[in-house]
RNA sequence: CGGCCCGUAGCUCAGUUGGUGAGAGCGGGGCUCUUAUAAAGCUCAGGUCGUGGGUUCGAGUCCCACCGGGCCGACCA
């Protein structure tokens, strides 16, 4: 039995990967591995839950592989790191994806179906690709615990939320106002941020009428402020007009009339005008004007000009007209000035009957009669069409309104300061996230719109009396009495009430709360703490790590830091690592629409989870897009682990031949080569850990990488000789070797779990080792650094040298007497490797200013020459070896017809012919004489014009063994 | 309109705290080495390091402006 049980000699990742696989699966690997750091410190890590009602797609596999390799390398350190799997499983998309499948298109449709089969069919649907996720996660190798998942819609989950709110209620930090928000007339909801940030919501260069509109004042109606408006369906809820102080007013003749606007803002006015005085918004403010329409009831505040911050001159006439329901700056205005509101639009976008000119009219649609109104009573001062950005239902396309509702809130701006303050403590990769996107978004921090009219979600647990409107905040299922096995979704929860103080019979309000919230809460929620495992979640919050992709920043990354902040004052998370998009090969988003969705099985059955692994962690530094294609992939990533197989079979080749076998002490080396090969691992070990320490594994793979091409291109290539069966001492090069393979599988487990593995195991033939995934991660060495800068050099000569006889003509196997290095004093043994590379039977070493060089001596004597053409002789027969399908160590019988010159080489050489080919018999024959047809490979080739024919044929005897030729 | 990221050889990308003649891989041309390797090495294509300023003895590397590409935001969490 040969020491190494052979891999196949050439990687077939995907085959690898599914053999590996059903090993793990077999040896319970990762219940192993845990059990086997049980009493390590714990490093904690929270899963992001995605919504498993979709397929997983490629950029799952990004954020999984970020996330699976820090955990891999933390445990290798000897942490006891439990991935605890979970699932999103309430909100909109869920329901959206239900309504599609009923073919239901508006809200109150729900209603008609009925909440409780509604949600009975959410609940089905969101697990629908549950197997799908759970398969790709094996399947990349995340090892991730599913079986104890958890989910969002369970009622200890929910209770736990409930608690949080309850929490945040009694602080006065959940409270319901009155707030506008993008609704859709047609679905009869607000939308979240997180559907306008939907494809297709922001539409660019929509028409819209912009409409500037005369004011006349009250005391003086021939003067008019002017104010222009793109909604001129808000112009009969109009309550107020708002100027700057600061900002320079004109007021102008133009014919009977005088006009009053921004002085920045004259480019607004048509025709001639003369402007007659110029004042600051100041000397505005409290002037009467006359109501556009008459259908609002008279209040004492109302119709006059009103100060504010918000003003502006880039457009308009630096004069905003105000309607208190259908703006945010107008809503808060119209509060902050005691102005009443009322709404003159409905729920379902139709002007209400007391606008009567207008009544039943969907809004958008009764702009132009709006518009005819104004200028059949000379208001309407100009009218023409604007192209803007604006947003549409992304379900229906239905324009959306700027509409006031009532609505649920979080006070997050009471606590900004520490939310900032919080975040500033967090480690972000890349670190622009902290200050950049994630801090400017905190700065600009507004109240979260926590309420959803909706069904599927966790129930606001907020029981209100309709009696003496006393409300009450609900932080556990104790204090509701709820039975045993109770589903606190709607519609059942609604029907629980509680009586009130004053008697009255309390009910729940009718909202969900956004889903978004669910996730922020997993850090208790997944324990149900405070009711159960206190302990292990005071130990275990914050996070040391957590990952998901860019689009998380204002998501979950948001809300596990607005309520861990909100609840006990301190981060989530302290590391978070932040992959950026994964884009097609041209750059482009990828949508279905495009048709340049990448199908994540298809590409991992291309190209092997391993080398889309190491492609995202290589290819670009993180916060860059990702450019993918298969055939990227496969370059950038099959090819690096394709090298690392290459080396491990050509180690486990000639140690079978030679029948090597690792020993059990390793002792350090004497050849400079291999000494070399171990300062660089070492070297590559320190960057690896450091790396990784700051969350960096792109850079560790780069070294990592670096390190298997010097292995491979220079370490192997300078080794050969010491390996081969004939070598005399071969211990030193097979074990430096052995450890390099091994060492560097280990600094690989954590990103190509598979191959590292696969190698790692051939390569350990007695057993003992049973996986790399069960190893501790190398341990960082000093490096021989005086070593690594001659090596260096030696390497830069080469090229030198190699350059130079590129330009004479002269092969590299052709010996040379004699190199010359100028301006460097290398020691004797790293001249010799010098001298070898280039194939010089002698290094000199001169000094020189300046930078060093070297110089070749190519006068031949008759010897070199006779050696050069031994060497192409043995190159001749080795190509002819290879392309008759032969192994090495597969004895075989020569042929040579050749001069006579060339046969007295082949003679004096044939003892080294006969070890480096495996030559058992050698025939020869003169100039041009047929090869005998015993031999069935055979060729020709010219040497210096010389013909040369070469026969070959598989030998019967028994094959040389342990450099026996 | 605002914020952030990017803009280095034909393509994809590296370039730590500013410092000796600016790199790798892929593709292409030429050559070489070799039975681990459909591999690797060398070499060629002479890259205004987006543009224009500035700081400095010295900038791809710092500052400003502009241009181009991308992401996010644009009143909402």
């Amino acid at each position: 039995m040969p020491p190494f049980q052979p891999l196949p000699p050439r990687l077939n990742l995907p085959e690898l990967e599914a053999q590996i696989l059903s090993r793990w699966e077999g040896e319970k690997l990762f219940q192993r591995s845990l059990q086997q750091r049980r009493k390590g410190k714990p490093f904690v890590f929270y899963e992001g839950p995605p919504t498993a009602n979709g397929l997983p797609g490629v950029h799952h596999i990004l954020a999984r592989s970020f996330k699976d390799c820090f955990l891999r390398y933390q445990e290798m350190l000897g942490r006891r790191v439990e991935r605890r799997g979970g699932w999103d499983t309430h909100g909109l998309p869920v329901e959206l994806e239900v309504e599609r499948s009923l073919k239901i298109r508006a809200k109150p449709e729900i209603e008609e179906f009925g909440v409780e089969e509604f949600n009975r069919l959410c609940r089905n649907s969101v697990m629908e690709y549950i197997d799908e996720w759970e398969r790709l996660t094996a399947r990349i190798g995340f090892w991730l615990d599913l079986d104890h998942a958890y989910r969002t819609y369970d009622p200890s989950y929910i209770e736990s939320v409930w608690w949080s709110l309850s929490q945040l209620y009694d602080q006065g930090w959940l409270y319901r106002g009155f707030r506008v928000a993008p609704y859709c007339p047609r679905c009869q909801t607000s939308l979240s941020s997180h559907e306008l940030g939907q494809p297709g919501a922001y539409r660019d260069d929509v028409p819209d009428p912009g409409v500037t509109v005369r004011f006349r004042l009250v005391d003086d109606p021939l003067t008019s402020i002017l104010a222009w408006t793109t909604t001129p369906w808000t112009l009969p809820g109009n309550l107020a007009l708002a100027v700057g102080e600061q900002i320079a007013y004109v007021r102008v003749r133009q014919g009977e009339e005088r006009l009053i606007l921004a002085r920045d803002r004259l480019s607004m006015l048509e025709g001639d005008y003369e402007v007659e005085e110029e004042f600051p918004g100041s000397r505005l403010l409290g002037l009467r004007y006359q109501r556009l329409f008459p259908y609002l009831p008279e209040q004492e505040a109302a119709w006059r000009v009103v100060s504010a911050d918000f003003v502006s001159t880039e457009e308009g006439t630096g004069v905003v007209h105000t309607a208190g329901a259908y703006g945010e700056d107008d809503l808060r205005l119209c509060q902050e000035e005691g102005l009443e509101i009322r709404h003159t639009v409905g729920p379902d976008g139709r002007f209400l009957p007391f606008v009567s000119d207008f009544a039943g009219q969907f809004v958008k649609d009764a702009d132009p009669a709006i518009e005819e109104n104004l200028r059949s009573r000379g208001l309407l001062y100009r009218s023409e069409t604007i192209h803007h950005t604006y947003p549409f239902c992304w379900r229906c396309e239905t324009p959306l309104l700027y509409y006031a509702l009532d609505s649920w809130f979080i006070r997050t701006t009471a606590v900004k300061e520490r939310l900032l303050a919080n975040n500033r403590a967090i480690h972000w990769v890349p670190s622009h996230l902290r200050d950049g996107r994630m801090g400017n978004w905190l700065e600009t921090l507004q109240d979260w719109n926590l309420s959803r009219a909706r069904y599927w979600g966790t129930p606001l647990p907020i029981w209100v009396c309709p009696d003496c409107q006393a409300e009450r905040c609900i932080g556990s299922f104790a204090e509701l009495s709820l039975p045993q096995g109770f589903d606190p979704h709607k519609p059942y929860i609604d029907e629980v009430t509680l009586t009130c103080d004053c008697g009255g019979v309390m009910r729940r309000v009718p909202e969900v709360i956004d889903c978004w919230y669910d996730s922020g809460a997993m850090p208790f929620a997944q324990w149900h703490y405070p009711f159960e495992n206190r302990e292990r979640f005071e130990n275990e919050h914050p996070a040391d790590y957590i990952c998901e992709a860019l689009d998380q920043t204002r998501g979950w990354f948001y809300t596990l830091l607005a309520e861990s902040t909100m609840l006990f004052d301190e981060p989530a998370y302290r590391n978070v690592v932040v992959p950026s998009l994964v884009v097609d090969e041209r750059g482009r988003k990828m949508s279905k629409s495009r048709g340049n969705v990448i199908d994540p099985w298809k590409l991992l059955s291309e190209t092997g989870s391993d080398a889309l692994r190491w492609w995202f962690y290589t290819t670009v530094k993180v916060g860059q897009e990702y450019r993918i294609s298969a055939r990227r992939v496969v370059d950038g990533g099959a090819r690096f682990l394709n090298l690392l197989w290459n080396a491990q079979s050509f180690l486990v080749t000639y140690a079978n031949l030679r029948g090597w076998e690792p020993g059990d002490a390793f002792s350090a080396p004497d050849h400079p080569l291999d000494r070399w090969i171990l300062a660089r691992l070492a070297q590559t070990v320190a960057e690896a850990r450091e790396a990784m320490d700051r969350y960096d594994a792109h850079s560790a793979c780069r070294a990592i990488q670096r390190l298997v091409e010097d292995t491979s291109t220079w370490y192997l290539r300078g080794s050969r000789v010491r390996l081969r069966p004939e070598a005399e001492h071969p211990e030193a090069a097979f074990s430096t070797l052995h450890r390099v393979l091994l060492d560097t599988c280990r600094l690989l487990a954590p990103f190509t779990p598979f191959t590292a593995d696969a190698i790692y195991r051939e390569l350990s033939p007695s057993g003992e080792r049973a996986s790399v995934h069960l190893e501790e991660y190398p341990e960082a060495r000093p490096a021989d650094d005086q070593l690594l800068r001659e090596m260096e050099m030696v390497r830069r000569l080469t090229e030198e040298a190699r350059a130079r006889r590129e330009a004479a003509g002269v092969p590299v196997r052709q010996p040379l007497p004699r190199a010359t290095v100028r301006g460097a004093q290398l020691s004797s043994e790293l001249a010799a490797v010098l001298a070898e590379e280039i194939n010089v039977r002698d290094v000199r070493c001169v000094p020189a200013e300046g930078q060093a060089s070297i110089e070749l001596d190519f006068e031949l004597t008759p010897e070199l020459r006779q050696e050069g053409a031994l060497r192409w002789l043995i190159r001749q027969v080795q190509n002819q070896r290879k392309t008759a399908g032969l192994r090495a160590g597969q004895p075989a019988r020569l042929f040579l017809a050749a001069s006579e010159t060339l046969l007295e080489v082949a003679r004096e050489g044939q003892e080294q012919l006969r070890r480096q080919c495996f030559i058992t018999h050698v025939e020869l024959g003169p100039a041009g004489a047929p090869v005998p047809s015993g031999y069935r490979h055979h060729s020709e080739a010219r040497l210096e014009g010389e013909l040369v024919g070469i026969g070959l044929e598989l030998s019967d005897d028994h094959p040389p063994m342990q450099g026996e030729p």
